[in-house]
DNA sequence: AAAGTGCCCAACCGCGTATGA
DNA sequence: CTCATACGCGGTTGGGCACTT
């Protein structure tokens, strides 16, 4: 029993298609700006335009729609897509979020055409990193790669990190697997309790914990989380820095290499999920927080819903 | 000058998700 | 819950322009 299914628009014969007229382009300026965006599938109708209703979504986003910055990216501007673009992967919505008048359309090709050329050339022999990824001025605080792991171990390696007063911690050493952190007993008896391995220096304001936590986590020993798990990365976001200090650190997008997504993508959603495993106490009075827990897919999916609460991050703007 | 080539970018297309009946 | 519809995203296409041969 075949369901009836409506034709795409752009199959239709008589809509209008390739580049827009000057004439199209006041008509539907004209309609948005008295009638407001949206309802984009009756709107070609209603506004007179022979056009399928996602084209001109299309059209006024990319093109029409106010505040749009037209002309050469600046190297200030590529600068922070390519950051952006490492932390995040190709999820232009995202990037063009963090770029005023910029739309995903522009920087996407603008990656396709000139960065990711750029990305094709001679990777950096010891860490993989495409040369368009790496700092470009010594004024990015990063790890110092001569001394401590390769990003692939890095990242298996982070657990948790926290950011007190703009300087990095390791969160504190008291017994805190209760609360929220992937502590573990080191088979000791007791409660289980963080283990502290070595700290790594990632950036002015970042700090983690390194490598020992990770392999005994992932050999099966009385691990607070559950063994296996992916690690998990917790801020405490006190200002901007942590967002800039990622931004110029070496973490690349992918989170842990064998996920699919990009856990730090979430860092710069508007809205990002907040919650640990075990979960920490949603958030009772809905305001916005000021602490994140991001990780992979499998830690994520691991949150219960009902254990997560939403917070506004726009503030990191 | 004409033909060939490469590049840029606006627009298209298909898919996944959200929403509401 | 199911289904239809609308929207948003990201990969892809192809027209037009600049440059080269």
């Amino acid at each position: 029993m075949g369901r009836k299914q409506r034709k795409p628009c752009w199959e239709k014969e008589e809509v209008n298609r390739g580049a827009w007229t000057a004439e199209e382009d006041r008509i539907l300026t004209d309609y948005v700006k008295a009638n407001g965006d949206g309802r984009w599938e009756t709107l070609p109708s209603k506004a007179g335009l022979n056009r399928c209703g996602k084209s001109c979504r299309l059209r006024w986003r990319n093109y029409l729609r106010p505040g749009i910055k037209r002309g050469n990216i600046s190297p200030e501007e590529e600068e922070l897509i390519i950051k952006l673009h490492r932390l995040l992967g190709n999820r232009w919505s995202l990037i063009a979020g963090r770029l005023p008048g910029r739309t995903d359309n522009e920087i996407k090709n603008y990656w396709n055409s000139v960065l990711s050329k750029r990305a094709l050339k001679g990777k950096d022999r010891k860490h993989d990193i495409p040369e368009v990824y790496r700092p470009r001025s010594q004024s990015s605080p990063v790890w110092d790669k001569e001394t401590t792991v390769p990003t692939e171990a890095f990242w298996a390696s982070i657990l948790e990190c926290s950011v007190e007063d703009t300087k990095a911690k390791i969160s504190n050493q008291n017994d805190d697997y209760d609360n929220n952190c992937f502590g573990f007993n080191n088979g000791e008896p007791g409660p289980h309790r963080p283990y502290y391995a070595d700290t790594t220096l990632i950036s002015e304001n970042i700090e983690v914990k390194t490598s020992t936590l990770f392999s005994r986590f992932h050999q099966g020993e009385d691990v607070g989380g559950n063994a296996g798990e992916d690690p998990v990365m917790k801020f405490d976001f006190e200002d901007d820095v942590l967002l800039l200090d990622l931004l110029n650190s070496d973490i690349l997008a992918g989170g842990n290499p064998s996920s699919s997504l990009p856990p730090l993508a979430d860092i710069l959603n508007s809205e990002i999920c907040v919650g640990s495993n075990p979960p920490l106490a949603p958030s009772s009075d809905g305001l916005p927080c000021s602490q994140v827990l991001v990780g992979s897919n499998n830690t994520s999916s691991s949150i219960p819903s009902s254990d997560v609460s939403t917070c506004d991050l726009e503030t990191l703007n």
